[in-house]
DNA sequence: ACAAGAACCAATGTATACACAGAATGAATT
DNA sequence: AATTCATTCTGTGTATACATTGGTTCTTGT
């Protein structure tokens, strides 16, 4: 593997993870040092991460880990309903429903996932990940999911706002459920509509927990 | 201005112009030479294409500038569709009606503007780009303005693959106009609904010139 | 003659040195 | 004592040299 792309993959976690955190300057000789190669494959990590929205430069001098600003929830929000809710649409007049049938049982399902033995609840967002490349496959259109994977990456961020609430975690699955069985039904406009009262719930279950 | 800049700017504009045709292998090298700096602002330059889209990395070795394939022309348009559509749609709630009343009625008129002295229609396509920067401005939401800007991108260079025809111009500133009268009015649904039929005609006409 | 392998070459990946700009700190003057 | 200017110093921008990888071509064997 390249230096810069191990550069990159690293900072990269590290910032999802908020081992790096919003504000966190990130000096070019610094990073170097840390990651044990020089300053150009660094340039080149920062470029990209720059061009993802993880890191911002700062005025003049260096670069910062950009923020996730309350105050910016909402438009984050927007562009995510935007995108979903046609995704939704068209996967739900493309799919094969027999995937997304077999989602929605395992949706329905996911309550049990949610247990104090997993306290990073890895099995629930990795059915919800599911559900996002099922509906990524059955698109196929690939600018549309290039759009929503560079959306994710601030959803993941976003994510460490809230509060884990068990409670809304089931309802969140259960949500997903309804879009997945709409999706295998067909049925374009209940697709949507699932997707934008699940993204509402969602925003404004961050908000209430994080104000 | 810094060198890696100027690098970036030039070789997005001849990109864009199509000086630089899609397929064309960029070598660092012989960029570097043309344009009289080094490979380091060159190799800067090329990473920010290729997160733009603008360029690919080639198997193995180099870039290329990205194909504009027709195949492709139908998930663009989704893409921009799930965008501007919402656009619309927030424009249309949140906008000073003074402004869109003002756009409807220059964008009403705009025949005027294909004459045969400016076969570039560089007043047409600037008028049409003063409505986008309304609606981004009205909308006001930096993530969801950032992936139109993103694909508006893509969206110029696709425009020369398409003959320049008078009749379909002075069509799509009637639709442009309804887009903006709509928004004026602050009805989202009929924004909306007038942006869908504007794409479809847009890449019917696209695709009926091409294949 | 065709295929397979090895060697060579060219272009990219990485490191480092140098240039330059901006910020911080200290001194001097008011 | 405070403010301003100058100097220094740290960190980024660029250039270049070196390493490495992947592709191409030439040769040899079947």
């Amino acid at each position: 593997m390249r230096a810069s792309e191990r550069a990159y993959v690293t900072l990269r976690a590290d910032i999802i993870n908020w081992h790096l955190t919003p504000g966190t300057v990130l000096g070019e000789v610094e990073l170097s040092e840390r990651l044990g190669v020089s300053r150009t494959p660094i340039r080149e990590a920062l470029a990209k991460l720059t061009a993802e929205g993880l890191t911002e430069p700062q005025s003049g001098r260096g670069m910062v880990v950009s923020e996730i600003s309350l105050d910016h929830l909402d438009e984050l929000f927007e562009l995510r309903s935007a995108l979903e809710c046609r995704a939704a649409e068209l996967a739900a007049q493309r799919c094969d429903p027999e995937i997304f049938l077999a989602l929605h049982h395992q949706l329905t399902n996911a309550g049990e996932l949610i247990t104090a033995q997993d306290p990073a609840r890895t099995d629930y967002y990795q059915l919800a990940g599911e559900l996002d490349i099922a509906v990524d496959a059955a698109v196929g259109n690939h600018y549309l999911t290039q759009a929503l994977k560079n959306l994710r990456v601030h959803l993941v961020r976003v994510r460490r706002l809230g509060k884990d609430n068990p409670t809304r975690l089931r309802d969140a699955a259960r949500e997903h459920a309804a879009i997945a069985l709409a999706i295998a039904h067909g049925k374009p406009a209940v697709a949507s509509a699932a997707t934008t009262v699940h993204l509402d719930n969602s925003l404004r279950h961050l908000l209430s927990t994080t104000h």
